[in-house]
DNA sequence: GTCTATAGTGCGATAGAC
DNA sequence: GTCTATCGCACTATAGAC
């Protein structure tokens, strides 16, 4: 037997979402989340730079998915193609398993304004990301930034859809209908007869 | 003569930028800003909830201005049109006299990732602002959430573009600029021969 | 692993404006 | 007297330095 148990990082991250969604985040101390798996509070901030971040690490493989998807595209797709590949891979992240541990660590950011930041600042991170793989295909501004910023733009509205209550459709599925919707949007009309009529 | 100054808002906000841009945002304590303008650390706090905050209020009358733009728009108009509308009044906040000191704010953000989370979020609370207004006006989901995010989208990139060394454009020319290119781009190809050529 | 600076909060006191 | 801006002090949690 080790004299630590391993994976110390991903234990730290379920006991914090445990803790996070019964008790609130603020109310929530590193310590406390510490204790939780029999650590303390140094050892949390070694793994995690900021309280906040404990919900948000994994951003490396987050990204990696949605670039994975557009390496998948020919050397001289056009952009609007690369968007649809890269919301492709990023919706392999997203099997129905995850729809509901999905949801719990929505709901916990929801109704935390630091937290929101934080995942601003995550997909516009990703947004950078995709830019400068779009770079690296010979994609120039601001064909580039307005790709990856409608990428993001797509895959959070897709997001937001697939954790929605009651929904049943694959994330797949929504990302490529969202996307389908944009292009009408831009296009001058929206599709099923959704321009200004009254609800 | 009062016994304190009016606009000691005001006062806190010049005072911090000028250090922030001196010294960088971490390196200046709260207590240095309200010092430098005769108030004490707990006063400082009394006006922002936090350290950002003091270089992004006004998040209200920016935000209007966007809205006033969309509501210059006729009761019937499709979202594509109420996007360029409320791209024209974000417009008008940006005149050429706010050129510099809109550089050295962004500098400062630039820096330091806190203040980016905080930019992130401010423009996903605007983009909800938006999404409210155009939901007011009849236009369901999805278009409202693509038309109020790709309003925010085309906004930002508009505006590094504004603040680039060495632009003169006005920042109305080149949101309609950025705006066209959107369109281009989800039409399948990018104008000007851009799309997959190598640099 | 310990120590410390800073952010940020809560509450009571004070000093004018009205 | 009320109202509001400020101050002063005690306090906790975060986060980084040593």
């Amino acid at each position: 037997m080790a004299r630590w148990k391993p994976g110390a990082k991903d234990r730290l991250q379920e006991a914090a979402l445990t803790l996070f969604a019964a008790n609130g985040f603020e109310q929530t101390t590193a310590a406390e989340i510490a204790q939780a798996v029999g650590l303390t509070e140094r050892t949390f901030f070694r793994h995690f730079s900021d309280k906040r971040e404990v919900l948000f690490y994994g951003q490396a493989s987050f990204e990696q998915a949605f670039l994975d998807g557009m390496a998948a595209a020919p050397p001289q797709a056009p952009p609007w193609d690369l968007v649809a590949r890269t919301l492709q891979g990023a919706a392999t992240l997203f099997p129905k398993e995850r729809r509901e541990h999905s949801r719990v660590r929505q709901r916990v950011i929801d109704r935390n304004p630091a937290l929101q930041e934080r995942e601003a600042h995550k997909m516009s991170t990703l947004a950078v990301t995709l830019v400068d793989a779009l770079h690296q295909r010979g994609i120039a501004d601001p064909a580039a930034s307005l790709a990856a910023e409608s990428a993001t733009t797509v895959f959070g509205i897709a997001f937001l859809q697939w954790i929605s209550a009651g929904e049943e459709r694959s994330m797949s599925t929504i990302t490529a209908d969202v996307l389908s919707e944009l292009q009408s949007l831009t296009a001058g009309a929206s599709p099923s007869g959704r321009v200004a009529k009254h609800p």
